[in-house]
DNA sequence: ATGTAC
């Protein structure tokens, strides 16, 4: 270790080499803390509650080498958004803040084999048809009124396979298959599940979104010929999670787990952090009920492709298969997982928490689906709707490095209350349709505001270190044509 | 993120 260290704000940083700094082991902490980044990504968490939410982590039972923060990295619900937790699943725990309340938040690209020049013109045409058709905005609306929720909650994206709104190679397409079969729906309240059932097909708010890209770079082209991507050609970017219903198996699970696990909260240093211990029920069910959801969050997105397809079918009077609108891949930014990774020699089973993180697996990864298992993952990286996104491709270096993990999008650099006061939904969406040529859609304007492109960090910064560090390879880049959302 | 609050 060199002597050189970074001083951000209350923590003094370590710097183990390029990219890599580190919080020393100290007091209650069970192993160090990692942060992976710039300087310049370093200054942004100074002042937040991110590094005191890591260096907490590091005191969850059972943690295996270091509780790591991503580039994209901002202080989140008692863990980092952009953390990743790696906890032993048969002597440690799992903990429903560390997943997030968005539980599989994530993110899949439909590719297209149409061109800009092929939609020029048709942006505002296919801008209100996508926002026609795509139930958009906090609360009700869905695709599928009064859906089969238990069906969704047990089968995910198989289900709606079966049901019409989906081909067989979706599945293939889709972290996990698009379905968890430990997914439990009898752990999942009745709460939820009413909350759950006219919602399913639904982009939400916030963040989430659904985007109209052009590929404007490609970064290694045999990768890229792999995945299916080439200049110039649309791609289709579906962002949103669980809705309702996941939020509230968070909402009773940290109930739960705090009061019958009182014992275990009182040695963490954050009530945020509340956990299960491995083999309690409580462990077992929220498992159930986490990936319950998670199957839920994969029929949302599978439905929205549905209707992407149906718009594009209308507007540009083709099939979507001859538009050859096929999934690239489905990945989630908000999950925890069992998976076996190597510390110190041994093989262990342990449960991955990634919160606005992603799965970053390499070639040869036996999860991977034969389409990818060669060449390695893709995983998609959202940026701002202003600048763009990327598609990476799982690194060699991501196992030893971060569980098998990378970033998940540019990290948010104000709050939303913040950017409310800083920006004006209307005069972002002019700036960016006269400025860019991008179109803008949204239910509110507020959101507008709180998602405007300067709310966020510098995409290319978080995927740069990504690159460096091998843990995700820069594939593509994509630039936003049209946005809707909530 | 979220029927944006217990």
């Amino acid at each position: 270790m060199t002597e050189k260290t970074f001083d951000a704000g209350d923590f003094t940083l370590e710097h183990v080499r390029e990219h890599v700094w580190e919080l020393p082991q100290e007091g209650d902490m069970r192993v160090p803390a990692r942060v992976l980044a710039n300087e310049a990504l370093l200054e942004q968490i100074s002042d937040d509650k991110t590094l005191e939410q890591l260096r907490n982590t590091t005191h969850l039972p059972g943690i295996q080498e270091y509780a790591i923060c991503m580039p994209d990295g901002h202080q989140g619900y008692g863990f980092p958004v952009g953390g990743v937790a790696a906890l032993d699943a048969e002597d440690g725990c799992i903990s429903p803040g560390a997943v997030g309340y968005d539980i599989n938040c994530g993110v899949r690209m439909v590719k297209t084999n149409l061109t800009y020049d092929d939609i020029q013109g048709n942006e505002e045409e296919l801008l209100n048809s996508l926002f026609a058709n795509v139930p958009t905005g906090l609360g009700g609306g869905a695709v599928v009124d009064n859906a089969p929720v238990e069906e969704i909650l047990d089968r995910g994206v198989e289900w709606a396979v079966e049901a019409g709104y989906g081909v067989e190679a979706d599945l293939a397409h889709c972290e996990d298959e698009g379905v968890r079969p430990e997914a439990d729906p009898q752990t999942v309240s009745q709460k939820a599940k009413d909350r759950g059932r006219n919602q399913a097909g639904s982009l939400g708010s916030g963040n989430h979104f659904l985007e109209v890209q052009r590929v404007t770079d490609i970064y290694r082209d045999d990768v890229a010929a792999e995945f299916g991507l080439r200049e110039d050609q649309i791609v289709v970017l579906i962002h949103c999670g669980s809705r309702g219903l996941g939020h509230q198996v968070c909402t009773d699970y940290l109930r739960d787990i705090e009061q019958t696990h009182e014992g275990l909260l009182n040695q963490l240093p954050s009530k945020e952090l509340a956990a299960a211990p491995a083999g309690s029920q409580l462990a077992e069910d929220y498992y159930g009920a986490m990936c319950a959801a998670i199957n839920f969050a994969w029929t949302n997105r599978q439905l929205i492709t549905h209707q992407t397809r149906q718009v594009f079918e209308r507007v540009f009077d083709r099939s979507w298969e001859e538009m050859g609108m096929e999934l690239l891949y489905d990945v989630s930014h908000n999950i925890a997982k069992k998976e076996v990774h190597t510390v110190d020699g041994e093989d262990n089973e342990l449960f991955v928490h990634r919160k606005g993180a992603t799965r970053a697996f390499p070639a040869g990864r036996p999860e991977l689906p034969p389409a990818y298992r060669e060449v390695g993952q893709p995983v998609i990286i959202p940026g701002s709707m202003g600048a763009g996104s990327y598609v990476l491709r799982g690194g060699e270096h991501s196992l030893e490095e971060t569980f098998g993990s990378t970033a998940h999008g540019a990290g948010r650099l104000m709050s939303r209350t913040q950017a409310k006061n800083e920006y004006w939904g209307e005069d972002v969406m002019d700036d960016l349709r006269e400025d860019n040529q991008i179109y803008v859609k949204a239910e509110s304007g507020a959101t507008v505001a709180e998602e405007a492109p300067g709310v966020y960090k510098d995409v290319d910064d978080v995927v740069s270190v990504s690159d460096a560090l091998g843990i995700g390879d820069t594939v593509a880049r994509t630039y936003p044509v049209c946005n809707i959302k909530g």
